[in-house]
DNA sequence: CTAAGCTCTCCCCCAGCAGGAGAGTCAACA
DNA sequence: TGTTGACTCTCCTGCTGGGGGAGAGCTTAG
C-alpha cells in the first residue's frame, strides 16, 4: 500500500493528478481511510494509471478514456478521434501558412496594409441586377437607379441593418471595359422581381475577407494582397468576387474615409 | 456609428466576443454612452477588428497581439509563435502515430497487452554495481548480497521511498548468457565506494516505459512492445535499457502477480 | 511531546469566450 | 402616452485538466 505522494513517484504523476483521477472515477484508490481521507493505492493500480497515461498522450480527453477502458463503442471513439486529430492537424498547418506568409510580408517591408481573415457569410436574401457596364466609373451612378427601381416597385421591401450591399463580379479575369458586375443588397424578405431586378436567396459562403481603405482606383492592390494571400495559404476561390461598400461617397465626403471589403469565396482545398 | 449588434454583423464576430475584446482592452468601441453603458462603434474600428482576426486566426493569444499591435517586439514574438507552432505540429504528429499505432495494435487482435508511455525519470543518486553475469537466473541472488555489501561499507545510507531499484543492461542487444549488468539502487544521499559498488548520479532522463506483469520468463514480450512501438512512432533509443522491480519475490509469492517497468532512454527523434 | 513532512478538503486561477438571468434602453406603433 | 419587442447592459457560471495555495488534520521519528 502506497500513499499518495509515493504512487505519484512511482507512476511519475503529481498528486493533484491523482486526486483529479479519483474525483472523475478515472483512477480510483484501492483503498480510502473512512476517517481520515487518507487514499492508500497498490501496485495494481498502476497497470490502470499506465493505460490512462498512455490515452491521454494520445490526447484523449477523460471522459473518452473512461468510455474507452469501460469497453463501450471504442472502435468509434478511436476513429472520431482521429478524425479530430486530422482536422487539428489541418488548422494547424492552416496557422503556419499563415503565419509565415505574414512573416515573409513583414520582411519584404511590407506594412500589411491588408489583413487576410477567412469569415463565414450567412445566406441572405437579395435583390440582384445583373448587367454588362461600359465601365468602371459607371458604377456609382447605376447602383442609386436600381435602388430606386426596387423601390418603387416594392415600397415593403427593407434592407438589412446593417447594409450589405455589394457587387459580384461575374468576369473570371479582370477587365477595364464592359465588365459583367451583379448588384446585390440584402433585404429583410423578398419582394417581387420587376425591371431586371430578381430578388434571390444567397447561400452562406465562406470567403477571404479583406479591407480597402481609400478611393476605389487604388483596390487593384486589395485584390492582388488577397488572391496572393490565397495561393500561399492553400485556399482557392469558388465563386464570384465580392465588392462590399461599407463607407463610401454617399456618407464620407473625404475619398480616404472610404471602406470597402472583398471577400472572395474559397474552398478550404 | 453602429451599436453593437450591428458591428458584429459587419464584422462577422459575436457580440460576447466584442464585448469580451472591450474588457480586456483589444478593441475599444469608439464611444461608450456613460450613463447606459451601450457600447458605439465606428466603421474605422473594422479595420481594428480584421487586423485582430487575422491574428488569431494565426492562433495568437490576446495578450500577444496586443503586444504585437502595440508595435512592441514584434519579430520576437512572431518567432516564438512560429516555433510554438512547430512544436504543436510535432506533438500532433506524434499523437497521430501514437493513435494509428494502437488502432493497428487493436485491428490485429493484440489486446493491448502492453500500454507504452513516455515519461520523464528525474536525476537520482543511485549506488550501482556493474558486473557480467553468466545467466539471467543468477541475478535475482545477485542482488541482495550488493545490498548487503552497501550496507556493511555504509551503515548509513538510506534507499528511497518508494524504492527504485533497477538492473541497466549494457549489451547492444539481447543476450541469454554473460549479461553486462549494472544493478543501480536510488538512495537519499551519497555514500563512499566500496567492493565494486560506486555512487553516482543518474541524470534526469525521457523514457518510453511499460510494465511487465508476472514471470520474468515472459518479459521478453514487453521488450518487442515496447522497440515496436519505438519504431512504430519515431523514437529512437538513447542509452541502457533498465528493467525496474515493482513487486518481485521478496513481496508476492505469486510470480503472477510480479511487476516490472522496463524504461527505455529515448530521444525525440 | 514535538516538529517535520505528509495529506486532506476547499477555493481560486488559467483562455476565450458561450449561455443565461435580470434589469435597463430604444424605436416604432396604437 | 403607454406598450410592445428587439436590443443592450452587467454579472454569474461553465468548459479542460489540472496548478497553486490556505488552513487543518495525520503520521512518524527523534
Amino acid at each position: 500500500m502506497y500513499r499518495i505522494g509515493e504512487f505519484s513517484k512511482l507512476g511519475k504523476v503529481t498528486v493533484k493528478t491523482l486526486r483529479y483521477y479519483d474525483e472523475v472515477g478515472l483512477l480510483t484508490p484501492a483503498q480510502t481511510d473512512e476517517w481520515t481521507g487518507y487514499r492508500y493505492y497498490e501496485t495494481a493500480q498502476l497497470s490502470r494509471l499506465q493505460e490512462i497515461l498512455a490515452l491521454r498522450q494520445m490526447g484523449f480527453s477523460i471522459p473518452e478514456i473512461s468510455e474507452i477502458t469501460g469497453g463501450r463503442g471504442e472502435e468509434e471513439i478511436l476513429e472520431k478521434r482521429k478524425a479530430e486529430l486530422e482536422e487539428e492537424r489541418h488548422a494547424l498547418e492552416d496557422r503556419l501558412r499563415r503565419l509565415h506568409h505574414y512573416i515573409s510580408q513583414k520582411q519584404e517591408g511590407i506594412h500589411m496594409a491588408y489583413q487576410i481573415v477567412v469569415k463565414d457569410i450567412p445566406a441572405c436574401t437579395v435583390f440582384s441586377y445583373r448587367t454588362v457596364i461600359p465601365a468602371y466609373s459607371d458604377l456609382m451612378s447605376l447602383m442609386p437607379e436600381v435602388g430606386a427601381k426596387v423601390a418603387a416597385a416594392n415600397p415593403q421591401v427593407k434592407c438589412t441593418e446593417p447594409e450589405y450591399c455589394f457587387i459580384a463580379y461575374h468576369d473570371g479575369e479582370y477587365r477595364e471595359k464592359d465588365i459583367d458586375i451583379e448588384i446585390c443588397q440584402a433585404v429583410t424578405s423578398p419582394g417581387t422581381d420587376a425591371d431586371g431586378v430578381v430578388f434571390k436567396q444567397m447561400p452562406a459562403v465562406k470567403v477571404a475577407s479583406t479591407l480597402h481603405k481609400g478611393a476605389y482606383e487604388s483596390i487593384g492592390a486589395a485584390y492582388a494582397a488577397v488572391f496572393q494571400w490565397l495561393d500561399a495559404n492553400g485556399y482557392k476561390p469558388a465563386g464570384e468576387p465580392r465588392e462590399s461598400y461599407i463607407d463610401g461617397i454617399w456618407n464620407k465626403e473625404d475619398a480616404s474615409d472610404w471602406l470597402t471589403e472583398i471577400q472572395i469565396p474559397v474552398t478550404v482545398a
